[in-house]
DNA sequence: AAAACCTTGTGATTTGATTCACAACTATTA
DNA sequence: TAATAGTTGTGAATCAAATCACAAGGTTTT
């Protein structure tokens, strides 16, 4: 899949677009301008145009943009025309949250495999996923073609934990310990740290 | 507070240079250069200098930063010499997780006040707090000096409650609906969303 | 079917962020 | 103490992203 040089804040704007077309979509919406577009998400109309030209011409000069075709062509520049199955590490409280959250599912998110190391975690089931020895890792995730993990577990266990999924074939991780990563070239890494954003908010109180 | 024009995006890394920054402090370290503190956090090291340098020149030429002085200093301008007390709405799955998670007190930002509308889970205690009636908001909101908001409840209800949140004097919200949120001027937003994290990635995947 | 209008897609321009290059200064070594 | 090495802080230059301006082409109205 050989990828043209398109900035990557160009692609991160993309899900933003699908998500709100999909809400769209649900209003029983079928046609929308850039302007319009850009009223919902709150991104110039211009760069929403820009965006999506990178890819193709998608839209009706005059008209606006089919929707059903926007849609699809963004899930199919995003890989989204497939489940992804994926692991998640580390089952304590946001682990568990994050199984029982149906947001992934719906979005063609499924996590698979849950792991942990606390034998009073090893065994119980949540939200029909039973928890598995972090020790079956390697084997679990040979059986699999899981190539996402969801990383909650302890600062001092993720990157270790990182390495050893990365080892064993995972090429992205969604990190939510409160950490740097360092990994090799060809790993993709994104952070979710709510103390970071909200040290960001603070900036800008009082 | 006059805010001198600070780009937005050298403020967002000003947390991630503390956080490496604390971790560097309990290990022991006292003083640490530009350099290395860049190949820690990722960022080149003239960007880290460049960034630092809007506020002042912390460093020692010749030597660098000391660890001490410089947290201090980060931790002044982004305003955490003090406790920031939150109001979390919505008691769900993530709402309980985020309550029962240790890492917002640790640096400085307490859930004082917990809101739902369920009357199943009103009135139940969680980590030590009581969760009210939404209806109570204004009441409550009154008589405290919550500033923050973390917004954890169904996407259908996240503009109302957040729109109820400004009303009664919230300046800053964390975001984990899956909607683009419009708050007036004035009031920050930062959206937490790990399915879009999720399709950025997968752009990248094969 | 012509005219008026609307909206996209994009080359050109502007704006903003990053990187370069190096002077200034401190610490260390000979 | 003089020479060498190390590191910051920052103007200047470069690079990248956002915005402008408008031609092209489709839609709607008369």
């Amino acid at each position: 899949m050989a990828k043209p040089n398109i900035p990557d804040i160009v692609v991160s704007r993309l899900p933003l677009y699908l998500q709100t077309l999909n809400h769209l979509l649900r209003e029983g919406e079928e046609v929308i301008s850039s302007d319009e577009l850009s009223e919902k998400v709150g991104i110039p109309a211009v760069q929403i145009r820009k965006d999506l030209s990178y890819f193709g011409g998608f839209g009706v000069k005059g008209k606006g943009y089919d929707i059903i075709h926007l849609i699809d062509n963004l899930r199919s520049i995003l890989n989204l025309n497939q489940i992804w199955p994926m692991v998640i590490v580390g089952v304590g409280n946001l682990g568990q949250a994050l199984i029982r959250y149906q947001g992934f599912a719906r979005h063609g998110f499924e996590i698979v495999l849950a792991l942990d190391i606390n034998p009073n975690i090893i065994g119980t089931e949540i939200a029909g996923i039973v928890v598995q020895d972090v020790e079956t890792m390697e084997a679990e995730l040979r059986s699999s073609d899981i190539s996402i993990a969801l990383l909650t577990v302890p600062a001092n266990a993720a990157q270790s934990t990182a390495d050893a999924l990365v080892a064993h074939g995972i090429k992205a991780i969604l990190n939510y310990a409160p950490i740097i990563l360092k990994l090799p070239e060809g790993v993709r890494v994104a952070n979710i740290d709510p103390v970071l954003k909200l040290e960001h908010l603070t900036y800008y109180l009082s």
